[in-house]
RNA sequence: UCGGGGGUAGUCUAACGGUAGGACACAUGGUUUUGGUCCAUGCGAUAGGGGUUCGAUUCCCUUCCCCUGAGCCA
């Protein structure tokens, strides 16, 4: 076991703290987590890291990991919530076998432990409104009063607490306090509230229950009742465990370990639910699973894989500092994975013609072209040629810059698998537009290769123009222009949109062979980047999503300059 | 000045009293039928000040800075 443990590189704080209770003996050397998200939106990759660390926690140690739907405010909580967060933990690679379970599930025996709190004289019956509260609860420079009903029996309490079950007090008329002290410097020891009434309708209890247990109650319980060993979760709880911990021995419990770690935080982008409930109610993106959101849907249909957000989360570690990671080693974990699986195929983006001179005019030929030249083993494929293709407009320039090694009127380039060819003249519109270029093309460089050795200064991508299929692609940019958009006291995070985050390109040509491609499948364009199917396109119209562009060094010579 | 947490290269993270290391980013060169990949090299950090020690990122004291807490949210 031990051995085991020291050959997996990767270690954080959590799991030297595990280590040594697995050594110790703690929890009879047993390793339980759980992932417990509030079903009230949808998960991004923020909640992605809590979710791998928990299950891969539980994994490293041989241990298991709940999935745990933390259900205790019928407010704000949705069926549909707890379809996909089911949906993105299955999607990213986990499994909770048959432990699925819900807050909810243990309300009874919720109510029993206050029960018990009160009978202890631990808890009480408050009939403090909430204003009231707020006003004897003191601030953090100053303690706060006891309430008025601090006092009270605990027969009175135990019958004023079963009325508040049946529904004879209407909503926040009271509220079930643990009685700890109001003089503590840690506010939420002063006298928490554990129970309030809210008469509303709970997606699996129904109507059974008026009273909801608040989250410091619940949250212990919950993870006591599953036998977890680690409960891992966000700084800002740290001040929630000697409470979590009051509770649990209050009522001689067992009493997991809570051990808070950094949430995540990336740039250019931002991970407040409510914030991103606004960009969609408000259709700044279409919906949870735009590909420009950092919901774990848009990642998704962004292209994502499971594997390129795994290996990111296990690089930037966990700890307790609280920082922003750049969004580039994101990208970069994406384009890492998709260079060893991704197919490539040539799809011109934005095409303008090419009419080859001496080449044939009926003649169509076969080329062949390689699926990934990392990866033998994924063979080769045939490609159309013909005597008018397109290619890009940027890889063609009337007057050519130093350092721009693409075509230009008199300079010989490869075409991609296929010849080497010569632009000769061009063909302009009244508006001065190029539509046209005219070239020549050598036979004897068939393939690509030049018989006599001479060197050519670039290679370009093409598409037989009688042979291509038509696709429309969306060109995704983050989604804002400054790195933390939330950043700034005065401005509103919609003022830092990007206006350019979307740009669909509308008459694209892509060689043939895509036409056999799922929803879902991502491919590289060579030289362009990595695209995915999305689920929007009709047999007609291939819709595209750029997931992540290759690195680019013309572009970053053209800034410059 | 109340409580809790945190400060290691531009960014994230390691080193648990013994050579401050890795990844991303950036830069330079090499290979290349993708200006991709790959390879090599470079840049670059312990918040400040004291102390303990043969030796301190690590332990102690102190100053500074950042985050967080006054929901019947989680």
């Amino acid at each position: 076991m031990k051995k085991e443990i020291e050959e997996n590189e990767s270690t954080n704080f959590i799991h030297q703290i595990i280590e040594k209770d697995l050594l110790e003996g703690k929890n009879g050397s047993r390793v339980h987590t759980r992932f417990p998200p509030e079903p009230n939106g949808y998960l991004h990759i923020g909640h992605a890291k809590s979710i791998i660390l928990n299950f891969s926690t539980a994994e490293k140690y041989n241990g298991l990991c709940n999935l745990r739907f933390d259900d205790t405010n019928p407010m704000k909580e949705e069926e549909e919530y707890v379809r996909s967060i089911k949906e993105n933990i299955k999607w990213l690679g986990y499994d909770w076998e048959d432990r699925c379970y819900f807050a909810s599930d243990y309300f009874e025996k919720m109510y029993e432990y206050a029960v018990q709190l009160i009978k202890k004289g631990k808890a009480y019956v408050c009939d403090l409104s909430a204003d009231e509260i707020r006003e004897y609860r003191g601030t953090p420079t100053q303690v706060g009063k006891n309430s008025p009903y601090r006092n009270r029996e605990n027969d009175e309490n135990l019958k004023l607490f079963k009325k508040m079950k049946a529904g004879e007090f209407p909503n926040g008329a009271k509220t079930l306090r643990a009685k700890i002290d109001m003089s503590n410097p840690n506010i939420n020891m002063r006298d928490p509230i554990i129970y309030r009434i809210l008469h509303s309708a709970h997606q699996n209890t129904g109507n059974k229950w008026c009273i909801y247990p608040t989250y410091d109650w619940a949250h212990g319980l919950e993870d006591s009742i599953e036998n977890i060993t680690h409960s891992l979760c966000t700084l800002e709880f740290e001040d929630h465990r000697p409470l979590y911990d009051w509770f649990l021995n209050e009522l001689e419990v067992y009493r997991p370990q809570q051990i808070e770690f950094a949430r995540l935080n990336l740039n250019y982008t931002m991970m407040s639910k409510r914030k991103l409930n606004e960009l969609v109610s408000k259709n700044y993106v279409n919906g949870w699973d735009d590909p420009r959101m950092p919901t774990i849907s848009g990642l998704k249909r962004r292209g994502y894989t499971p594997d390129a957000i795994k290996d990111f989360i296990e690089r930037i570690g966990v700890a307790k500092n609280e920082g922003i990671v750049d969004i580039a080693l994101l990208e970069h974990c994406l384009r890492d994975d998709l260079n060893k699986k991704a197919l490539r195929f040539m799809g011109v983006l934005d095409p303008i013609k090419v009419v080859i001179d001496n080449y044939p005019d009926d003649k169509t030929e076969e080329l062949e072209a390689i699926n990934n030249p990392g990866d033998e083993s994924a063979g080769t494929r045939k490609v159309p040629f013909s005597k008018e293709i397109y290619i890009e407009k940027d890889d063609f320039m009337e007057v050519a810059p130093k350092k721009y090694y693409r075509l230009t009127i008199g300079r010989e380039v490869r075409l991609r698998y296929a010849y080497f060819i010569k632009a000769t003249s061009i063909v302009k519109d009244k508006n001065g537009e190029i539509t046209e270029i005219h070239c020549t093309y050598d036979p004897a460089t068939k393939g690509g290769n030049s018989p006599d050795g001479r060197k050519v200064k670039s290679t370009i991508h093409w598409v037989s123009a009688k042979d291509a299929i038509d696709a429309n692609v969306r060109m995704y940019d983050r989604l804002f222009t400054v790195e933390n958009p939330l950043g700034d006291k005065e401005k509103s995070f919609k003022e830092f949109l990007n206006p350019d985050s979307l740009k669909v390109l509308e008459n694209c040509k892509l060689e043939p062979n895509l036409k056999n491609l799922n929803v879902g499948d991502t491919v590289q364009f060579e030289r362009k980047g990595y695209f995915i199917l999305d689920e929007d396109s009709t047999n007609k119209d291939q819709v595209f999503n750029l997931a992540v562009p290759l690195r680019d060094k013309w572009k970053k010579i053209r800034r410059k300059r």
